[in-house]
DNA sequence: GATGAATGAGTATTCATTCAT
DNA sequence: CATGAATGAATACTCATTCAT
């Protein structure tokens, strides 16, 4: 499994400061990028010797590794915790879709950051990364599915509805700089929805 | 206006000479990224004296603003050149969506770096390239809107449509890892047609 | 104030350093020259490795500035520690020429130095170091004025003698290619205290 | 002799372009010192290309042994041109004193730029330039000791004078960052003047 | 004689990483 | 466990100099 190196025994004192370090990396790494971003600043930043930070990282791209990890999390359990396995079929659907939105664009550094900054991960640790993100999207792959099962939804593929779920939600971070100033989060939100409904409803029109 | 600064006279040259090293770098940052390609790397790769390179460039960034300038001339081109002006509103929109997809799936590693390497960029180079980007969407926008003027679409916001097929398309490229095992590219091309078309010529279920 | 940036907490451990750099520095420059001479030079000199040296200096510039300030301390304190204070007035003005014509000839390394090489300062910092030299040099505006005031000396502009005994003093090390050949130092320390003496005692002839 | 490279057959022209390129590193070294203009500022502010410039210098060095000397030359020149060889005795020292502080507030860069830049100079043109001024300073001497022989002067050392003359002269300008703005050089020449003959008219006090 | 493109050694500076205390 | 000083490889960039045309 891919581990972060450390030295140190108490693991609860390695969660701990492994959060301050998240923090301090990813505000710094949001202002300058990953590769700007030196060591000492996190060691100034987080006020730990840089000794000390070695003492829980084996090295900077471990810093990067953990970013990810945590972001992976934090999406994972905002949908777990979002209650949707209880709602019917469709509303499943459209629970999920809407927690992935509003997950998104609160922490919309991290999906940037995903974005730009991954392919600085060393191969192993990239692997894990999306091994994660691949188990993510099964979710929304699963839910689709079983509507189509239960005939609520026309016979899509899942895996190409998923994959246009996630894509559109960050769509709407990735390309901030262009469509913020033009429409609104919710509008948005709106837009992915219908977006997505009509298609598995209805289905197409042959592309005119 | 951002320019790229140079010493050398003949302007043919530096074309020439630009053309190198961004063939060069492209192939560089794909395989290592911007920040650990070096500029020795560049002139070994070019077989350009490292002095003599930089009498085409001004500095590192200078490259990067190179490919992403070329990346947008590229496909600006591409759609110019498809002949999409001549076909029947609706058409048109089709023909664009296709040429923006192949153009994209020919170009994968400057969709990707696209993505992954602006924010890399001095900031009046990456307010620039945005502006070439936001120029070329607009072509998408007006395409959607002159099929809603003719009584042709549903009346949507063609801003987002516009921001849809792009992010639709790049989504193809930038999620490849997942996506590509598992989808051809044609059924994804597909895929996104009636997913766009389902939606502009019908219309949302009002999300179930 | 005019600093040299350091990353090193001990105070003490910086003070050592410091004089470290600055003997290497000293000899090298003199050897070289400021400009050729590089911070690889200082490194092997110091046995320092290059990056700990970087602990210690912002800059190659501020070992400039560290030779320039040590060396106006330098002046400052063999004056200060020459008990000039004591003697009755004339005998004072005798003391501090003697002392400050001692002290140039035995650091005429810092000399040269100091005319040579200040132009290389950066504006701040060179400010700083004739901010000091200015102040040395008030000294002995003041003891040629003191005498004055005791109707030792006629009434010369204060300013003007001062400036003539640093001029003439310094030119004996400045010029030491022509003259050190053809007069001794005694000779030359015994010459100025005339040329001073004979003007500020008994006063001009009117130019002939 | 020691002499600067060029490949041009005809005199005139090099005599010509010599000129220009004196002029533009005069004040490109007044502005940036000597190590940081560049053969680039120079093939700019001559408009000569740079391949030309080496047609005319054998490095970058000639570029300052140019200068200096040209500015022996030019010192030479103003003291010949004083006519002070008609003048009887006393009066000719008198006027070259004169014409020697004249000279050098007129030229004070040049002055600045002997002080701070001839050790730049490789040894064999250093040499050259030294003895230039040696052969300078010999003026000097020998007025001394003419007016001595001709028992109008106390038996002073002439070598002494002449040094002390000059250095007087040249502390005007080398210290004009403390001395201009307290001193007009009018008074600073009387003051020089009184200085110079109360100490070979009279004599010492013997040091009070 | 003149042009300007090419060369490449050289330099200040940074920063991930280690390790003695 | 924590500190902070030390290491040194790596890198962007400059500039005197050369030479084909």
């Amino acid at each position: 499994m891919t581990t972060i190196t450390t030295n140190i025994k108490n693991p609860e004192r390695v969660r701990v400061k492994h959060e301050q370090i998240f923090d301090a990396a990813l505000s710094l790494v949001k202002k300058k990028g990953f590769n700007k971003m030196t060591l000492r600043d996190i060691s100034k930043e987080t006020r730990m010797s840089l000794g000390n930070l070695y003492d829980y990282i084996g090295s900077k791209d471990d810093i990067l590794f953990l970013i990810h990890q945590k972001a992976a999390k934090i999406f994972e359990a905002n949908i777990d915790s979002s209650g949707w396995k209880d709602a019917p079929p469709l509303e499943k659907l459209r629970k999920i879709i809407e927690v992935e939105f509003d997950s998104k664009v609160v922490c919309q550094d991290l999906v940037m950051l995903m974005y730009q900054e991954s392919h600085e991960l060393p191969k192993e640790a990239l692997r894990n990364v999306l091994g994660l993100e691949e188990k993510r999207i099964t979710v929304f792959e699963e839910v689709v599915r079983e509507s189509i099962d239960a005939g609520l939804l026309r016979p899509v593929n899942p895996v190409v509805i998923a994959h246009f779920i996630i894509t559109l939600i960050d769509g709407w971070v990735l390309r901030r700089w262009s469509i913020h100033k033009k429409v609104t989060a919710d509008e948005m939100k709106k837009s992915i929805m219908d977006m997505i409904f009509s298609y598995v409803l209805d289905g197409a029109r042959e592309g005119a």
